[in-house]
DNA sequence: AAAAACTGTCGAAGCGCTTCGACAACCTAT
DNA sequence: ATAGGTTGTCGAAGCGCTTCGACAGTTTTT
């Protein structure tokens, strides 16, 4: 294993100003510079990881907390968590997995161990108890999600209650009446993930502002829930013309069942996903989405960490605007004939 | 912050006692034990990772590469990166999350800068340009995955050759005699990538000894991709009876577009999955499969992992066998009446 | 009863790096 | 020319921990 001592020795310097021309911090002559840098390379030396930790209580990692269930949005999480990897290694940072297991313990580990710099969490519960952690503590971070109270929190996420907002006035401009809303399985409203009821008050308020009639219906993911939910629905409403999908899982399983029960696509009834793009445009019919920016998310968080941990950047709430794309299974609602 | 110092202080100990009650490396006491716990404790103390991984040049800390793309397998990606996540933890390591993206660079700054202790890789392809590197390094490492060669490495994976056998051998009792392989996406064979190609070959040579005709289209996600695939894959051979899917992501296409053609599945044909559990149970038709066990292989990358660093366990190649699970998408073979 | 072997604890060295103050050597301005 | 700045480099201290050898005290062996 090659030192830095052994690098200085190598270019007739001293090791403090090998470490200078690593940092920067000082000003190094041209002529030393390079040749410190050739030593590093003629030598093959990588800095020691611990060692710089030690010596400068920074350890150049940041810790991204992921969920541990996989009831939702798996793709997106992972999107999320590739996104924080690279954008966080333009940065000059690493990336620790932690999963949501440990709960605040793992928040108490990092930060008392000095494991990592600052943290990421994701699926942030409305009233999350890792939550005064992260206020006690000095260690920045970033909440990929919204709770109920964000004073003194950082966040980063998509404007659910502009996306519901979003859906819903695409159904009223194209003349829907009674909109159906699929959305996330039960558990999910059970533990008060933030997006989830968001995204319904935003479709609740915006369809009474514009006299709509609205049916909200958790949804396990897949066929068979799909079939009894959909069933329950046009037995309560039959007039429904509208659907709006939050499961990702349950985009499929209602095109199928709608074609299978002779409703087409979008001349009887409109169907709208919250989903990413992928899942859009591979479905069987191409579907009009609100998507989710999971890369955008992920890459905000990191620059929102970065920023805070260079001393500039302050708290603040970022809420990505949602955008609605057209595709093709919405259409005008059909006359009442 | 709480310092080795300040605890041996407060129970009144050396700063060594307290570092042999963490560590256990020398036997202490009971009295002394309890008592420097309960100091640890009063003051929440947390040991500083840098430190420690300068004094014991240990930094606890495994590296996870995972593909940078997202063409296939994501949420199986996902359970095995959360699987090692958690059996690491059991361990007492974190996990140090690499993306594919830096390539070979990443092994070479991991193991360079003693940042983690082992590395584990996915999506080995079979000529992978890591390997050369972890077979000169003395860093334990595990790749999920097989590539060509696999001399001094250890590697973890679902044996795909048997896997394709057994989806063959499943529908041969059946009496099926064409059968047709929805493959992964053109790039995933174009990379090498061993486990489609070892899929490949089971299926082609276990119906070449029962004297089945096999034709394999490789085939991109998705609604499109697959009706495209599926006409040329009629056209070349109507007589097709039996399917085997590799890309789960054409799997609920390929039903509905079976569907609308008029074949039921499985009267007139049997469609066989090699992916996920939770895909095949939740697809329109439950699907007889062969599962991929992402988190077996993530534990048994992790555990593989931690018996090197303890100087147990040697390279070898475990290979997981697969398991089929019939469910209601194969049945036997229509007669040819 | 003396020698040998443990047990439990301590002190000190050192892991490889960063960073601060010091200080020559060189520029400006007056 | 001289006080005052800059610039580039060095030495030394120290970050918080692990670990090795030492050693006093106790137990076991012969």
């Amino acid at each position: 294993m090659v030192t830095l001592a052994e690098v200085a020795q190598h270019a007739g310097v001293s090791a403090s100003t090998v470490s200078y021309v690593l940092s920067g911090k000082r000003s190094i002559s041209a002529t030393t510079r390079t040749r410190v840098e050739q030593s590093i390379r003629e030598l093959g030396y990588h800095p020691n990881a611990g060692a710089r930790a030690l010596a400068s209580s920074r350890s150049n990692i940041i810790a991204l907390m992921i969920p541990l269930r996989t009831d939702m949005y798996v793709p997106v999480m992972m999107e999320i968590a590739i996104a924080v990897a690279t954008t966080a290694r333009t940065h000059g940072y690493d990336v620790l997995l932690l999963t949501g297991e440990e709960g605040p313990d793992a928040v108490r580990r990092v930060t008392g161990s000095g494991l990592a710099d600052a943290m990421i969490l994701m699926d942030v519960q409305l009233d999350d108890e890792r939550l005064p952690l992260l206020r006690d503590t000095d260690q920045p971070s970033v909440l990929i999600g919204l709770p109920a109270d964000t004073t003194g929190l950082t966040c980063v996420d998509l404007d659910f209650r502009a996306t519901g907002a979003l859906c819903v006035e695409h159904l009223a401009m194209l003349g829907h009446r009674d909109i159906a809303v699929i959305g996330e399985a039960p558990a999910v409203y059970e533990r008060h993930t933030g997006f989830a009821e968001r995204t319904l008050d935003g479709l609740r308020t915006r369809s009474q502002e514009l006299g709509m009639r609205l049916l909200h219906r958790p949804c396990e993911g897949g066929y068979d829930a799909m079939a009894v939910t959909l069933a329950r629905i046009l037995d309560e409403r039959p007039s429904t013309t509208g659907f709006v999908v939050q499961n990702e899982s349950a985009v499929e399983p209602l095109l199928a069942l709608l074609r299978q029960q002779g409703r087409a696509v979008p001349e009887d009834v409109s169907v709208v996903g919250i989903c990413p793009d992928q899942v859009a445009t591979q479905a069987s019919v191409r579907l009009t989405s609100v998507s989710i920016p999971a890369q955008e998310m992920g890459r905000h968080a990191v620059e929102q960490l970065v920023a805070k941990l260079d001393d500039r950047g302050s708290d603040e709430v970022v809420l990505i605007a949602p955008e609605l794309t057209v595709r093709a299974s919405t259409g005008p609602a059909p006359s009442h004939s």
